[in-house]
DNA sequence: TAGATTGTTAATCGATTAACAATC
DNA sequence: TAGATTGTTAATCGATTAACAATC
């Protein structure tokens, strides 16, 4: 179980994630077994990317014959991902965006839950709510109480960067960063832009693309 | 103002477009030039990538000394990504999510309009509001009398399959997908996917190697 | 002019695919 | 056994970077 290459990057776990909730699906249709080419299908990749992965993954437990036992698959797996524990997010900035993720429900199905809220308009907070909505100056203490890794940033551009110091200097270590904002890399900081208004012009511009 | 190289993959389109929203952000700052540098730091990539963008995309309009004049560089990615009309955009799904999105500040800065949501659920129908929310089997003859090409697929899991089948024989030719779905690549049709919850497991998962 | 910056070519790097020997 | 599928190595492919000549 110890991965053959050292450096892991971002589009191999990204892939080692699907291939986790490929399997689970398939699992929960209850099957035992699948072969590259069905959790390459399902993944989205390649059935040859699908045995490379698994193999540098050094999760190989496939039968040359049979295809891969989806439970052992899923033990390694979670070995290496990391148990699905509860995921403890935070929300920062309970806008209209902000409000609607608090309560997506895709969110349940995968074990992430997310824990409060912060913004700074007054007639948003509610501390006493189920998700309770707290005034951003009490971020930082919040964050260590109760270790949090992983804050959701939800604000509007023109608060972006200086939300983000605060996160990072809070010890936040991952931002699902959905305003428009390139933030500044901070080292040991992993940050995942999600920029909506960005995929819809290249969506418009990739159909201009295909056109001629 | 001719491409160098025909296939012009996403990546790049990508890259195209963040340059222009950069290039706007300078001019709006009352800048008339920037260097390489300046502009792939603004954009999230290097000096060298942008350069070579640039002369790919056949814009070439710098000067070996000055830099880039941002008016003419603007201009040509215009011309080249398509003018800044209004882009017009269906929502289907009007749940948490869709109805976020539907008055999503950041759209109407990028000159990307809503112009009507479509839901099955009864109760969501609101055919007289300023976005009016129709029921889904509108969808055809709307996408067709308004000549609408994207949509913005923001319904649950269970549906997505199906609708987007619906959206694709209706004519859909950019789907934007928030749905944990892997959609079936139609050819022809570009997809382009947000999975929230993905994301977020991603970033623990990253957090987790990040700490070994 | 001297210095700086582009445009472009060549080198590198890494990721994906192809292919095939091993083997169930 | 024969057939099929993995695990892994080698080949390919493409994207990014480095470097530098051209030149403002």
């Amino acid at each position: 179980m110890k991965l053959k290459n050292m450096m892991m990057q971002k589009d191999m776990i990204q892939r080692l994630v699907r291939y986790k909730n490929a399997l689970q699906k398939f699992k929960s249709l209850g099957l035992t077994r699948v072969f590259s080419d069905n959790l390459g299908e399902a993944a989205g990749t390649s059935a040859a990317l699908v045995r490379k992965d698994i193999s540098l993954a050094g999760l190989t437990v496939g039968n040359k014959r049979g295809g891969y036992p989806i439970d052992a698959l899923l033990q390694g797996l979670d070995a290496l991902l990391g148990t699905d524990t509860q995921q403890r997010v935070i929300l920062v900035g309970c806008g209209k965006i902000g409000t609607a993720l608090m309560h997506y429900p895709g969110f349940s199905s995968e074990s992430i839950q997310i824990v409060a809220g912060f913004d700074n308009k007054p007639d948003r907070l509610d501390p006493d709510a189920a998700i309770p909505i707290l005034p951003v100056s009490q971020l930082p203490a919040f964050v260590q109480a109760h270790g949090i890794q992983v804050a959701i940033l939800a604000v509007p551009e023109s608060a972006a960067a200086a939300v983000f110091d605060q996160l990072a200097a809070a010890g936040i270590q991952g931002v699902l960063n959905f305003s428009p904002v390139q933030l500044k890399p901070a080292p040991a900081l992993v940050v995942q832009n999600i920029n909506i208004a960005l995929e819809i012009e290249n969506l418009f511009t990739c159909i201009r693309f295909n056109q001629r």
